[in-house]
RNA sequence: GGCCCCAUCGUCUAACGGUUAGGACAUCAGGUUUUCAUCCUGAAAAUUCGGGUUCGAUUCCCGGUGGGGUCACCA
């Protein structure tokens, strides 16, 4: 078999975490069963369409590297769409709904509505007061082939709804294995609004037979209607899909993961500075266990160990503090030019700075970084240094004059520090530890006032790093400035 | 509420019906280091409950409880 999976949005807004995730799922098993990946574009309701949805969407998948072989592409900033099987927007489709819609009508697997607005929710309150199942009540269903020809020759608005028939329909989940549902409880779903538009039901099931898919891979709010497909695949006589229903990500507090309880687009996430990788990685993670004890995998790693049967049934917390500590460990493995790259990208000034600085401290900040949006706070660190107390100077068991006297000791031997020196930071490092060690001092005697002289922070980075970062200039600066405040104090 | 789905540490998860129920994040305690971070060691932390089936259930079955999803001319 020739695999084939989709990922088939809405363009309402951003991509989500979930969707992310769907894409993700849908693009590892296309690529694992040497398969094909559509993306298809699911603007049936011209109510919620955003202007820009679509361009976002594809700019964010390309980003996270989601390649998919069918579909709309961006390219030098219009939409072009590739492919044997298209279009792949929906609402370019429509044709192909409404005739198929009409076949259904003429061989009584579907029929008219006439129904208004008004009377439908009319309707639905009676049932909700009576509490009574809220369904179509089949008002139309009993009209003649005549009086429907009439009010279709008047222009009368109408919809198409799906004539549910008796009995159940049953289908099997690759992740849940065989799921039943009761006819009674499926309504009469429109499948062809009065706007001439499919609705999701009606677009999904053509679309999907027609463009090839074998394997519909989604989230697991789609379960309960899916017996309105299967009843659709039926009608047209058509092969049914192999189904796989993912778990929900979930909220902290369990529920469907949404906005309001934090940032649910994945172009925040990539904004605040968190790799691709490191968020496919994590959310690949949350339902699915390649193998047991590893945590970070490889995109092809993930693709390798992809299956459908290894995804989890149950909805899972989406924990921003184990995305942090991944983000990191991503940050820390990443090539020292790409890493530079992002320093650049999220340096939004230029602080006044020479690029060689801050190309010093991207450096030296490599080890610590949790997200790229840290990047600005960082540098201003290195630029001002907060106000101090002459106490923070002190090193453990040591006293203001010896930390005096290693400043001054330090200040002379920077000052003297040949050019050569300020250039690298081995050579700063290894002066430094010559003074300690040849004059047998406690390292943190000398060490510590020289960290809280160049920072005023008790938690900085090195040093040594310090004095590379700030140069020779500012160093001798900030030492005589601590050494004037010593003064000051006594 | 009807229907459907689900249930292992706080969180993400592992465990052919037989394990001291494993790992990771977070937490805490040590160690390394000049601090933070990294790194290393350790601690605390879970099979929702009740019935079966079985020599033996986290694992299979039934029920309760709990959580979630869904009930549109939205997807």
């Amino acid at each position: 078999m020739n695999v084939k999976t989709r990922f088939a949005p809405s363009p309402t807004g951003f991509l989500h975490i979930g969707g992310l995730r769907t894409a993700f799922y849908n693009y590892l098993f296309a690529r694992k069963q040497g398969g094909k990946m559509v993306l298809r574009i699911e603007d049936t309701d011209q109510q919620r369409y955003v202007e820009g949805a679509i361009e976002s969407l594809l700019r964010t998948l390309a980003i996270t590297g989601i390649i998919y072989e069918e579909g709309p592409f961006s390219v030098n900033g219009t939409l072009e769409q590739r492919g044997d099987h298209g279009p792949y927007i929906q609402s370019q489709r429509l044709a192909i709904y409404q005739k198929h819609a009409k076949e259904l009508v003429e061989s009584g697997k579907a029929y008219y509505c006439f129904c208004s607005s008004d009377r439908l929710a009319q309707l639905r309150y009676q049932q909700e007061i009576a509490k009574m199942p809220t369904k179509y009540d089949r008002h139309c269903l009993s009209l003649s082939k005549e009086e429907i020809t009439k009010r279709l020759e008047q222009g009368e608005s109408y919809v198409i709804r799906l004539l549910v028939p008796e009995g159940e329909t049953s289908f099997e989940d690759v992740i849940r294995g065989r799921i039943t549902i009761a006819n009674q409880e499926v309504d009469d779903q429109v499948l062809l609004k009065s706007d001439g538009f499919p609705t999701y039901h009606l677009a999904v099931v053509v679309d999907d037979h027609y463009m090839g898919i074998t394997h519909i891979i989604r989230g697991e709010e789609w379960i309960s209607s899916v017996p309105k497909h299967v009843l659709l695949y039926r009608a047209f006589g058509w092969e049914l899909p192999v189904f796989a229903h993912v778990p929900l990500i979930l909220n902290e507090d369990r529920s469907k993961l949404s906005k309001r309880q934090g940032d649910v687009a994945v172009e925040d996430y990539l904004a605040k500075g968190y790799l691709p990788e490191a968020l496919l990685n994590f959310i690949a993670l949350l339902g699915f266990n390649p193998k047991g004890n590893q945590e970070i995998y490889s995109v092809s790693e993930l693709t390798e160990e992809f299956a459908l049967e290894k995804i989890n049934k149950s909805g899972a917390i989406f924990n921003r503090e184990k995305l942090d500590w991944m983000n990191g460990m991503y940050i820390r493995q990443l090539p020292e030019e790409t890493y530079l790259e992002y320093c650049q990208k999220f340096t939004l000034s230029d602080f006044g700075v020479s690029q060689e600085k801050l190309q010093r401290i991207y450096h030296v900040e490599k080890e610590r970084l949790v997200r790229f949006d840290e990047i600005p706070s960082k540098i201003q660190e290195y630029l001002i240094i907060p106000e101090y107390d002459v106490a923070l100077l002190v090193w453990k068991k040591s006293d203001v004059l010896d930390a005096k006297k290693h400043m001054e000791a330090l200040l002379r031997m920077c000052t003297d520090f040949p050019e050569a020196t300020w250039e690298d930071l081995p050579l700063i490092e290894k002066a430094i530890w010559q003074y300690i060690e040849s004059n047998e001092i406690p390292s943190g005697n000398v060490l510590w006032p020289l960290r809280v002289a160049l920072s005023g922070a008790q938690h900085s980075s090195s040093p040594f790093e310090l004095l590379w970062v700030c140069g020779k200039e500012e160093s001798l600066q900030r030492l005589q400035c601590a050494l004037q405040k010593v003064a000051a104090s006594s």
